[in-house]
DNA sequence: GATGAATGAGGGTTCATTCAT
DNA sequence: TATGAATGAACCCTCATTCAT
């Protein structure tokens, strides 16, 4: 598979080449969000990209490997969607955050539905991919409440957290989305008060108390 | 598969028969529980079970009913386990519920990491097994609760706290269970405290505000 | 693949097992002693059997098993056929060897004439094998001439003896047999007695010697 | 492919045409003689040769022209080397013939294990192309000693003859030349005195005995 | 009821060749 | 001439199901 050599414009062909690379990609895309892996046949993704099914080990190298790449390419999308800024007020970003993860999730149905929300074996490369995407998110949202996220006790609670918040996901995309997507975030950020509670009563530490403090502040109606 | 005629006692044939039935279902439940369903071959099963692989189909219809099969004998187990007792205060059946529902977990890790606890397809009859189980359980709770299950954002964040539970649940298993299961009754309160308050953000009513009260008093050190 | 339980007569069902697993072994020798192997196929094969092609792997677990087992097969039936005898002259018994060696190429040409004879590559099953034969079969003779047949410069010489042997065998089959066994088992001999001349010239010993006269008092003719 | 036009000089691109196949024709000798035909594809051999895979048919036709091409090249060079002289005495020129074959073996030890040496099918044009080189090889070997190269029993046995030098050699090569080359030139006589000694044993003729005469004057030793 | 041999559709991959650029 | 993307036939293997015994 060469690539344009750094410093020349590709050629006409190198650009043909890369579109069907992108077909195969995008149909790949499509199947694996609809149907499970083991009922996605490499022929059905080279018909969805009308092309002859030799070219998908000819670029990707194998079924196994194309899924990989489908993968990843959410997964950097997702990422690039929902980072957090660094300016305004933590409670704000917070927000913004959760808002720019829904609203992904939201313009990406099928792939939301059947590769991001979707929990797997360990060995399957969604899992991994996700998971660690989770756990830097995770990892974000602690630094932005001012807490470690290697507490023992507050990363499994977190992991609580995003399972909630990826579950309601769910729910609200397949029930028709019958809400805003601000009054989930409502819904996210109490569901992290209490993932954070929950540390909090089998260890408890001042910073959570503060985290905790700094989330009911932001929510004076309750 | 003729039965036993009512009235008359099963024949030795029956009993070997039922015999069969019984170490094919065994053994599927043993292979589904380690491997994704695509993974296991009836070939597979057959052999933990010590049986011509034919009699697969002859008992059970094709692998596809024996999953579905499988499937049902753990969902029977778990609502078994985890059946919400009448009598004593509504907090304390609460706990011995959620007790209940992660020492089944911790008796079936293999199960419970592996059907209980994956999300699947819509098509997949685990999800629907399970998804049925988890809405009863909700139900459940809320009347314990005093709340209407059927409240809509209730449900979604009840969701939510099915979820948070359930991945709760699977770190703990998979990181060597390192807190007591009542420390993790704990946490599940405290996530089924954050999905009330979540319901109450996007839809407050007088007994969402009681249930948080109920579940609040309970924990006084907060 | 279970083969009938030691003690008891293996039943029908399985004696028409045993003759599905001749029938493909039988084709397989037939095709691969008429065409090299990577280019007879599984279908090939199991054409020729008549039998569906599933089954190759049921019985053999895969192409190159059965080759191999195609091999191990002429491999067995060829030692046996040449087994070197004990009693009699020693000449005789030499004769006796060559000759047997000789009829079983003639009454197995194609195999003879595409897996004996051939020389492959080191990794090929097929070479592995009949060079093992042929390294025993080069002992035994050594053995029958009182000469150590682990000496270098016999080992190199007996080789080319064998080598002499065996593509005079393939022209003498390939030209239509032109003359009788009798008189190819003498070449054979004069071939013999050419290597141990051989081994003589690079390293001298006295039981070379004798074995040379007793070859050539064999022959009072020349 | 056009030719550059007689008398007019070759263009720049005409060479560099040249090039690209020396650089093809190159690779595949090199790859053929580290794999059976089968195994080696195409892509190896342009990779091998730093050029696009689609060349080869450009300029050989197929993989099988390519592989012909090959071994006709290895042939001339092989026949070039082994060239009898036409001075000096009889068995000088034998000796001479024999070390250059030899020689010639041992300075392309990978060409003559997998391709000289190797012995294949009827179709295979290695077989067909070296098979000619040994014919006329022993012929050239016959004339030298006075001998009808047409006769029956004397053809078959030089077949046996070049056999054993072949199968001798690879074993020399395979276990690190142990002897010098001039006591494989003495292997090779006895040999050929073996050769010689059976096809008068099937079928004596004056010429067969005079011809024994000068190999054994030849070794006054033995 | 139990067996497991037999079937054959279906899968993913490889690879020599073609051809537009 | 040179490129390498594209094609698609052919390969071997897996495996759920069937069915004669």
């Amino acid at each position: 598979m060469p690539q344009s050599v750094a410093g020349r414009p590709p050629t006409r062909r190198q650009l043909a080449a890369q579109e069907t690379r992108r077909k195969l990609l995008d149909a790949a895309l499509e199947n694996f969000s609809r149907r499970p892996y083991a009922d996605v046949t490499v022929a059905d993704i080279a018909r969805s990209a009308g092309v002859a099914h030799g070219l998908l080990s000819h670029h990707f190298n194998g079924k196994e490997n194309l899924y990989a790449e489908v993968v990843s390419v959410i997964d950097r999308r997702l990422r690039a969607a929902a980072k957090i800024g660094s300016d305004g007020p933590v409670v704000e970003r917070l927000h913004r955050h959760l808002a720019a993860y829904l609203r992904f999730l939201a313009e990406n149905e099928d792939v939301a539905l059947n590769l991001v929300l979707r929990r797997g074996e360990a060995a399957d490369p969604v899992w991994e991919a996700f998971e660690a995407m989770r756990r830097e998110g995770n990892r974000a949202v602690c630094g932005l409440l001012g807490l470690d996220a290697d507490t023992p006790a507050l990363r499994l609670t977190m992991r609580g957290f995003t399972a909630a918040c990826d579950e309601t996901a769910m729910v609200w995309l397949r029930s028709g989305r019958p809400y805003e997507i601000e009054a989930l975030v409502d819904v996210f950020v109490a569901f992290l008060a209490g993932a954070i509670r929950a540390a909090f009563d089998i260890a408890p530490t001042p910073a959570l108390r503060e985290a905790l403090e700094v989330l009911q502040a932001e929510r004076p109606r309750g």
